[in-house]
DNA sequence: ATATATATTGGAGTTAGCTCTAAGTCAAGA
DNA sequence: TCTTGACTTAGAGCTAACTCCAATATATAT
């Protein structure tokens, strides 16, 4: 697959899959004769895992630590599961202040709406 | 309160108290004679909804303006109420994307430890 | 063969959200 | 009064994560 399909695939630009390959966030993607990046399977299951990490917040930094671990291969493995217990873990705790914040909000909105009904029959 | 009192207290720095008064992020603070801010507890409640409200990443231009509705008075009321309607919508789609995601984070770690426990075993 | 579209690189530019600096002002204790 | 430390401003600097650009090379369609 070439960079403008996987993009496409994806919602990524074109820059962005080249960016998180040069910062090592997915690892090196093959080229043809011509130099041109030809994406495999396992490419696109990198940057699939890549974007659904991101879009939680993980941040790049300990995801190119584990793309690094990814491939130094078995030796590692016990690194890369404490990578994503640890990450794994503050995705939990935000997910919880974050649902404090919707119960706020929700509250807040219910606020507006005893608010707003009376002083609109008052107008009638 | 001074401003390094707030700051302690909501465990923010004094640069960005004054960076969050100087775009519009909280109301303009009074000052002292001499001209240095003095919070009251309304001061403090807009600090703390608005530290919690970035904490869950709403953006501050969305904050900013529901700060300059707010300053607009009763007129306001229903766009306030859209506009937070329209960030917790936005909330909740946020978390329950990070959930999918906290779902797979958890199967990976499951994954590793199926993995790793045999490779221990046949190391003894 | 040639025009058009797509790809390449290195490096500069952008945006959000702070964070720091310099040069000065204000306030509280000895 | 003097000193020390906290406060003030305008504006520069920083970090993360892209995003864009220019100059050039490759691929595709006619």
């Amino acid at each position: 697959m070439t960079i403008a399909e996987v993009a496409r695939k994806y919602d990524l630009t074109a820059d962005t899959l080249r960016y998180y390959e040069r910062i090592g966030l997915i690892p090196k993607v093959n080229r043809t004769n011509g130099g041109i990046r030809d994406y495999s399977d396992e490419d696109c299951r990198w940057i699939e895992f890549i974007k659904c990490m991101r879009g939680a917040g993980l941040p790049i930094e300990a995801l190119i630590e584990y793309v690094n671990l990814f491939q130094m291969g078995n030796a590692t493995l016990e690194d890369r599961k404490a990578l994503l217990i640890e990450q794994r873990d503050i995705l939990e705790n935000r997910i919880r202040e974050m649902q404090k914040t919707l119960k706020r909000l929700n509250e807040k909105i219910k606020r507006y709406e005893e608010l707003i009904v009376p002083i609109e029959d008052e107008l009638r």
